[in-house]
DNA sequence: TATTGTTATACTCTATAACTATA
DNA sequence: TATAGTTATAGAGTATAACAATA
């Protein structure tokens, strides 16, 4: 199949084909840990910010609370989190147990290895600006 | 928001972020013509391979013939294509009606008006090393 | 046997809306 | 009234499996 000249030359398009290579990548790279890439993200974001609320990570996560709760509750049902209480009762604070802790290390190794892997065919200086292109790109102000 | 430093530094991450958010741009600048960047997509990869069959599509849409025949039959029904006999007759030979000409090039437009708004925050040099970079990353061999 | 299109079915992810309990 | 979490339900997108027609 051809791509259209038109199509061919713009980046949406290239995003558009890059990112399900690089899901792939990463989720084939998780699999022997049974984690998907969107858990193991949240489970690093709650690593980040103990405490933080479902809310918070939904939205960190970009998506809501509902969709959240069913990845909390996933995270929480394997030991990897718990529910604490929170200054304010409404809210749970999450937080990583230990063997979350020691799993977090795990999806650590398992990520990095993918990453060499998956931008090894770019140099070093090329993964350095790519990094520097993309945070600028999602940083901006909507 | 934090996000942890092995995250916030991996390629795989970066792409992750990005990804919804020109998703999200292209969406929106299809909007008043009615149409899905997926489908837009599929409209404009027949457009370049005119003939083609929906197994093809489909392995250029990266999903499987029954997901690739949903797609057609929509832009069938919207009178974009047209199913057309082909030299093997168990195919379909794709191809884009008069109206799916017209619409395609509006969704050219529309779609190189947000590639102009969306990479705006790149320079002219950065999005053609972001280009190169992105179809090196997906044209290499698995 | 293998492939194209088709159909029916199921699964995953996410969203919406309504409810409760707090603030 | 606004927010955090929860629950039930629905939708979109995709996959699987089986079938008919044809190579």
């Amino acid at each position: 199949m051809k791509v259209g000249g038109d199509l061919a030359g713009q980046l949406g398009y290239q995003v558009q084909l890059v990112h399900p290579m690089a899901h792939e990548a990463a989720r084939a790279a998780l699999e022997h840990l049974d984690i998907t890439p969107a858990r193991a993200t949240a489970l690093l974001l709650i690593r980040a910010n103990p405490g933080c609320s479902q809310s918070a990570l939904g939205g960190a996560l970009n998506v809501n609370r509902s969709s959240a709760m069913k990845i909390v509750d996933l995270l929480e049902g394997r030991g990897l989190i718990r529910r604490a209480p929170s200054a304010d009762p409404r809210a749970h604070a999450l937080e990583l147990t230990s063997k979350g802790e020691q799993f977090a290390a795990d999806v650590d190794v398992a990520l990095e290895e993918n990453e060499r892997r998956f931008f090894g065919v770019l140099s070093a200086a090329e993964r350095k600006s790519l990094l520097e292109m993309l945070q600028r790109l999602h940083q901006r102000a909507p």
